[in-house]
DNA sequence: ATGACAATCAGAGATTGA
C-alpha cells in the first residue's frame, strides 16, 4: 500500500499527483438568516464539500438553488424551527442516509451522511450534537445518550476501513485550552467531565481531531457568543470538530478555521472549520 | 447571581441556543 501526502519526493516513482479536496463544517444558525453570508463565504473559500448545521428549515423550504447554481449537489435533513443538517458537494453524493442510528424514537434532525465519489471515495458524516444544557437534567441525559450512539456509529465506520470523517458542531469543548475562559464553562454541558469523557472515548477508538493534529497552541476558537462583545474580546470556544478515521487522517495536508468571517455582516455565532485531504 | 444577543414562529413573547 502506497500513498502520497503533500508534495512529491523527487525521484520517487511511487508518488502520484494528489487531488486536493477541501471539506468544511459550518454551523450557520439558520439558513434564512445566512442567505447572504453563506454564499459569500462559499465563493471565497471554495470548499468542495460542506456539512451545515442548524439550517432551521424544513427540506422543502431550503433554498437549494443558491447552491446548485454554484455547482453543488444538495442533500438536506431538516425540521421546522430547530436543528437541521445538510451536505453540499461539488462531487457526486451516493448512499445518503439521514438520522443517527440507535434510537428510532429520536426525531431531531441532527445527522446526515453520504459517500463523496471522487478519485477515492470518502464517507462524510455531518452532525449537530445536542447542547445538553442545563446539566444535569433530561437534556444532558439526551446529549450523553446521543454520544453513546455516536460512539457506536464511529466503531462501525472504522470497521468499514474506508476513509471517513464525522464533522460538525460537537457542542463539546475538548480541553481547557479550547476556551478563552475555561472556568466560565466548568458547570456547562459543553465542558462537563462526562461530555469530555464521551468525546475522548470516541477519539480513543482511533479518530484524529484534524485541527489539533496540525495546531497544538491554545487560543483557536470556532464559536463566539453574540452577547457581551465576545468576538471583540476573542472570548471564544472550540466546539466544531472534524474527526477522521486513520484512512482519512493519513491524507490531511492542511486544516484551518475561517475565524475572520465572524466579524463580517450578519454572521453566524460559529465559523467554518475546514480540512484539505490528498484524495 | 443575572443578563446581555440572535433566530424562529408568529404576529407578543416564549423557546432555544452555548
Amino acid at each position: 500500500m502506497w500513498r502520497a501526502v503533500g508534495s512529491a519526493i523527487e525521484g520517487d516513482d511511487h508518488i502520484r499527483e494528489g487531488t486536493a479536496m477541501k471539506i468544511a463544517t459550518f454551523n450557520i444558525n439558520g439558513i434564512k438568516a445566512r442567505i447572504s453570508a453563506l454564499p459569500a463565504w462559499l465563493d471565497t473559500a471554495a470548499p468542495d464539500v460542506v456539512v451545515l448545521q442548524e439550517i432551521k428549515s424544513v427540506d422543502e423550504a431550503f433554498p437549494r438553488e443558491i447552491f446548485e447554481e454554484r455547482g453543488y449537489n444538495v442533500e438536506t435533513h431538516g425540521q421546522k424551527s430547530f436543528n437541521g443538517v445538510a451536505i453540499l458537494s461539488k462531487l457526486p453524493l451516493e448512499d445518503v442516509t439521514r438520522g443517527l442510528p440507535g434510537d428510532p424514537e429520536d426525531e431531531q434532525a441532527r445527522w446526515i451522511e453520504a459517500t463523496v465519489v471522487g478519485k477515492t471515495a470518502i464517507r462524510i458524516c455531518g452532525l449537530y450534537l445536542p447542547n445538553g444544557n442545563p446539566a444535569p437534567g433530561p437534556k444532558f441525559d439526551y446529549k450523553l445518550a446521543w454520544m453513546d450512539r455516536l460512539h457506536q456509529r464511529a466503531q462501525d465506520l472504522l470497521a468499514d476501513e474506508m476513509p471517513a470523517m464525522m464533522a460538525g458542531d460537537y457542542n463539546v469543548i475538548p480541553q481547557d485550552e479550547d476556551a478563552k475562559r475555561p472556568e466560565a464553562w466548568q458547570k456547562d454541558a459543553l465542558a462537563m467531565p462526562e461530555s469530555r469523557a464521551a468525546f475522548r472515548r470516541i477519539l480513543n477508538l482511533g479518530f484524529t481531531d484534524a485541527f489539533r493534529a496540525r495546531v497544538q497552541s491554545p487560543g483557536h476558537y470556532s464559536f463566539w457568543d453574540y452577547q457581551a462583545g465576545a468576538w471583540n474580546r476573542n472570548d471564544g470556544i472550540r466546539i466544531d470538530h472534524m474527526l477522521l478515521t486513520p484512512q482519512a487522517a493519513d491524507l490531511i495536508t492542511d486544516c484551518g478555521i475561517d475565524a475572520e468571517i465572524r466579524g463580517h455582516d450578519k454572521p453566524s455565532d460559529h465559523v467554518p472549520v475546514w480540512v484539505e485531504l490528498d484524495l
